[in-house]
Formats: structure tokens, sequence, C-alpha cells
DNA sequence: ATAACCATGTAAATGGTTACATGATTAG
DNA sequence: CTAATCATGTAACCATTTACATGGTTAT
């Protein structure tokens, strides 16, 4: 699954821009599965033009370059069905984050508490920004996919949260990480 | 973060050969936030025992081809702590499951639910993977990133069967869904 | 027989990020 | 004045995936 076949789903739902369908990737309900930039959606949206499966009208504006609207064809959406009846490759999660985390002896405490500082408010900006989204109008589908973010983002604070203190206590403290268990 | 860091991160905790760094993403404690194949792993070995970041011993096998155990050095130890000190980058989730169901409208009655299936199955896997690991040897940094995994996937899971019967459901019946809903 | 596991590696192709290039408007 | 937002696009670089190449052992 590329950047053609999600710019294709995204205009499968509304016209867009590049620039608008970047802000789905950033801010809109794709933020939690799926991310793409510039240098990967413009290529994308100009190859499906000139295969057909997009249109675009340049709109004029007033001091900025014109916004191209482009539009989903109806080949497009045949080629999208197609797109998503192929077998699903499996999730796909990289956190640098949790690398880190994981080889957290090899940091000072001062840098660990940094990075898992960072990351708990970094995931607190993800839930945020999901809970923003306003979904009253979303079909079935997106609300589920939805729905699953937050359950997903909720589980990972919380985890975080609650074992704050216990992991940047046992970095500074190794003795009495052993002396205070009860062992088995 | 790229395929050297995280393999350079492997040796650190133990020597292995590529084979065994490929087990330790796949059902090792890196499965839940990183992967790797062959063809990175290998390479990656190569080039950094020609940095002297890594030592490599062949070891002769009845039948199989010579094992190569690769040990990191103290220049490989220094350049990972460097590497660990780097801003970590934003997580990233790619999900084609997830694009799939977010478009689930355009799928038919059983695809759809083959592929809410498939995905359920696959984080049941996932979890049973991590909760196969044997922790009790783990410092607290593996534990907690462990934890993480858990807390994550038994998340993800509980969504799927929550929602499982109210998802497939919503596509045979539409205006049911309207009937029903309450509003507001 | 067949599949899965052990074990390594390369080359081509794909795909994605980053830096570059441009430039007006608006909010602080 | 500065930063952010709007708005598009290319080229070079980097990383990863996939296919190819090899071949014995063990379990079904």
């Amino acid at each position: 699954m590329d950047t053609k076949t999600i710019c294709l789903g995204v205009l499968s739902l509304h016209d867009a821009t590049g620039y608008e369908i970047k802000k789905q990737f950033e801010e809109g309900p794709f933020s939690y599965f799926y991310d793409a930039g510039y240098g990967s959606i413009y290529p994308a949206l100009g190859k499906m033009l000139s295969e057909g499966l997009v249109t675009c009208v340049e709109v004029p504006q007033d001091g900025r370059p014109a916004k191209k609207v482009y539009s989903i064809t109806d080949a497009g959406r045949d080629v999208l069905r197609d797109m998503l009846h192929v077998r699903p490759a499996r999730d796909k999660l990289r956190s640098d984050s949790l690398v880190m985390l994981f080889f957290g002896h090899l940091l000072e405490t001062n840098q660990r508490a940094a990075v898992f500082d960072d990351y708990l408010a970094y995931y607190r900006d993800c839930l945020d920004c999901l809970n923003r989204m306003d979904n009253s109008e979303s079909e079935d589908d997106r609300c589920f996919v939805h729905g699953m973010g937050v359950a997903v983002y909720e589980a990972a604070i919380r985890h975080l949260e609650d074992n704050q203190q216990a992991f940047l206590d046992s970095h500074n403290a190794p003795e009495i990480k052993r002396a205070a268990g009860g062992g088995g």
C-alpha cells in the first residue's frame, strides 16, 4: 500500500489539494495509521493524473500559487477497489523512542527522563488530536478506526503514566531495586 | 535510527548471528517496535565489520554454511551511545489493515469480515508472542517496553472484540443503524 | 515428498525523506 | 520583525523490500 493508494482513498471521500491531503495525515483521521510527506504526495498525484485516475482543476488565487484541486475518476475508484483487495501487509510500527527507552541504561539520568517525558507528551498530543476531530459526520468505518486509535493511545498513555516513577527510579538506585523486590 | 543502530543494540545485549538478530525482531522483545529483513541486516553487519564496530567469528558447522557470530566492540558501544543521543523521530505506524477497514464500505461483506478476522487474529498472535517471552532475566528498561507492547496489544484486541459485531452489522443494514440510534 | 528450519548473502527495484526553490499573507 | 500558514513541486539521497542464489537437516 503506497502513497498513491492512500491519496486515492482520501480523494474518494472528497476532493482535495495535495496540501489538504497532507493535513489529513497530520491532523485528520489518518494520523493514527498513515503518514506521507509532500515529497511523496505531489509525485503520486502527478502520476495518477497522467494515468487518468484523478482529474485536476486549477483554482487561481490572489497572491498565492494556484490551488490544484484533485478529484477521483471512475477509473480511480476501480483501481482503489482493486488495491483494497490485495492481502494487507502486517502493521509496521517503528519507534525510535522505545528503542531509546529499551536501552535506557546507556543514557544519563536526565536524558532518560527527558526522552520519557517527551514521549508521554507526544502521545498526549496524538490523543488530543484525535479527540479534537469532529466525528459526527463520519461513517461507521471511520468511527471504528478512530476509536481504535483512541483506545490504543489511551492504553499507551496509561502505561507510561503508571510506570514513569518506577522506570526512572530503577535506574537511579539499582541496589534498592534488588533489596525491595520480594523475589520469585 | 537505521538497521545498523538497532543491530548494534541487539549485539550490546549478547553476541548473535544475522539470523538470530532477525529472530529478535520477529519473536523477541523488539517485535513490538522494530522490524528488519535479511536484506538490511546482513549488509548492516558487513558495513559495521568494516568500520570496526563489531567483530566476527566464523563457526563452521556440519552440513550447514558457517555461522558468523558477531560481537560488539568498544568503538561500537561508543557509536551506539551517540546514536541514542539524537532526538528520536516520532513513532511511525503504517497499517494496511486499518486502511482497508477505514474504507470498509468499498469491500464486499465477506471480504470485510475476513479482513477484520485476520486483523484480530494477527493482534492475538502478537500478544501471545510477547506473553510467551521469558522476561524474568530482563532489566527494568526491557520490562517497561515489553509491558507497553502488552498494554497496547490488549487495548487493540479489546477494541476489536467489543466492536466487531457492530462494525460488521452496520454495513449490512445501514437503515437499522439510523432507526436504532438514539441520536445526540 | 513436502514443508519448515537453519544459514548466508547480493542486486535490482521500490519507495520515502530531506533539502532545495519560490513567494505572498496573516497573526503576534 | 518573526513565525506560521498557505501552496506547489523537483532532485538527490537514503533505506528497505523483494527476488534471486545455495543447500543440508528434521519433522510431518
